[in-house]
DNA sequence: TGAAATGTTGGGGCG
DNA sequence: ACGCCCCAACATTTC
């Protein structure tokens, strides 16, 4: 048998369900289809295009080293597809499954083209760990309470297989003069500093982690300044590195551990991962939630418009040092540190009073590893608006988390120069020191007076005003 | 994976 | 010595 095997965001040899699945069936001609709905998609940027484009030469490079060649295509996917069947002669198409509503959408077109062109379409389930329908409640329904989602998760007998990378794939020798566009004349100029990217690299990035950061994770991963945190969250946004082979291995090493304090940390490593199933499992059961809130009481929510408030977040100039120390990280490195993120949105949202759904569009244009379900509901998370949310009354205080998580200054030194030189007693209130931080710009808002009219504006959404 | 407001307790200053 | 007040320190409630 002939199949081709299309590579969405799941570009790795090792441990790839639907390409094992096609090489068990013989000969199989893979390939990447660049879509312009994708690579002009103003909400996911250029930090991502470029670095999409770098794992799919580095797959291609890996490829040719097992004996086949990637091709690639330009075009509307279901168009593209159909035509390289006919052109490979090939009697099938193997894929992994996807689960956000525009991918969903652009699946059934290609399953439709694919079936109408007389040929069969496979997908498999790979970007995650477990999929929705295999955790369910008693009552057969999805969950949407994160907690008990990760206590079925977690009690689950059988974990999937990993699986090896095929030996050699069977790439047919007469299909040598298919043609394939060069990814050159893709090339596009990122934002940001991003990483270099390939599956050698995650593989490594992985190995780095688990040798030693991992064992103190619990505690240090809340800390910008230390930033012991995984940075695997690209490779498993491009599909360099499969979830089950993160769990597979931080499982594993688990099971060697009897300190309390390693055990925990590599539980809550692996709660993250839980974290990432549950999102993907939310938007796959209830799509809405990519254009509204999870919870419809919470669409009548009458946030604020200042696009003045908006460009000061976006630009790290609110004058609250670790949301301004947050946004410049992204902004630099197309990435942030967790616990900021959860600072910097909840600004957004508490303090400026502005819809989640702007904040979830810049971090989706900037950040590296930006996952459409899991910032969504990340954001909904801290907006209180999603599932197992965060209540609406919790309120970040921007000052209170950076003396808790930021206490010597550091991160916010990293990123704020204006501050270099301020120490650590003065620097997370920088307004009641004008003297010594004379080059940093005043608060832009007064927290205690934005707090009492969120909870104002939350609860007129309640009804309750 | 909150913080602020409000309530309670108990030590110490003081008349 | 005693009652009163103040106010940390801690606990509970509320948003």
């Amino acid at each position: 048998m002939r199949n081709l095997f299309w590579f969405r965001h799941d570009l790795r040899l090792h441990d790839n369900t639907g390409l094992h699945a096609a090489c068990r069936t013989g000969e199989v001609v893979p390939c990447v289809i660049l879509d312009d709905a994708f690579l002009k998609n103003s909400s996911i940027g250029p930090n991502r295009i470029a670095l999409f484009l770098d794992a799919v030469a580095a797959l291609s490079a890996s490829l040719e080293k097992s004996g086949a060649r990637l091709i690639i295509r330009h075009g509307k996917p279901d168009v593209e597809i159909v035509r390289l069947l006919k052109e490979s002669k090939a009697g099938g198409v193997y894929h992994n499954r996807d689960y956000e509503p525009y991918a969903v959408a652009r699946d059934a077109r290609v399953a439709r083209a694919v079936h109408d062109a007389g040929a069969e379409i496979t997908p498999h389930k790979d970007l995650v760990v477990f999929e929705g329908h295999e955790i369910l409640t008693q009552a057969g329904n999805p969950y949407a309470v994160y907690t008990q989602f990760k206590n079925s998760w977690l009690k689950q007998e059988l974990f999937p297989a990993v699986l090896p990378a095929p030996k050699r794939i069977a790439f047919p020798a007469e299909l040598n003069a298919l043609t394939s566009v060069d990814l050159k004349t893709f090339s596009i100029e990122p934002e940001s500093e991003v990483p270099e990217i390939s599956e050698a690299i995650a593989r490594r990035r992985l190995k780095d982690f688990l040798d030693d950061d991992v064992l103190e994770y619990a505690t240090r991963r809340d800390d910008p300044s230390a930033d012991q945190t995984s940075k695997i969250s690209h490779h498993l946004k491009f599909g360099t590195l499969s979830p089950r082979t993160v769990v597979s291995q931080a499982r594993a090493l688990l099971a060697t551990m009897r300190k309390p304090e390693s055990r925990k940390s590599i539980e809550t490593f692996i709660s993250e991962i839980v974290w990432r199933d549950f999102f993907f499992q939310i938007m796959a059961a209830f799509p809405h939630v990519a254009e509204g809130a999870f919870r419809p009481q919470y669409d009548s929510v009458k946030w604020a418009t200042n696009p003045t408030h908006l460009k000061a977040w976006q630009e790290g100039r609110t004058g609250y040092p670790i949301v301004d120390a947050g946004m410049r990280q992204l902004k630099k490195m197309g990435w942030m540190h967790n616990r900021v993120r959860m600072i910097t949105a909840s600004f957004l949202c508490k303090d400026l009073l502005i819809d989640w759904r702007e904040g979830e569009n810049y971090f989706s244009r900037l950040l590296i590893d930006g996952e459409p379900a899991v910032n969504n509901g990340n954001w909904q998370w801290v907006a209180g608006t999603g599932t197992d949310a965060q209540p609406y009354f919790r309120i970040f205080n921007p000052t209170t988390q950076s003396e808790r998580f930021d206490p010597d200054g550091d991160y916010i030194r990293r990123w704020i120069p204006e501050l270099k030189d301020v120490p650590a007693e003065f620097i997370h209130t920088p307004s009641e020191h004008p003297l010594l931080c004379p080059e940093y710009i005043l608060p832009i808002v007064e927290h205690a007076v934005q707090r009492k009219k969120a909870l104002e504006m939350y609860k007129a959404a309640r009804g309750e005003g």
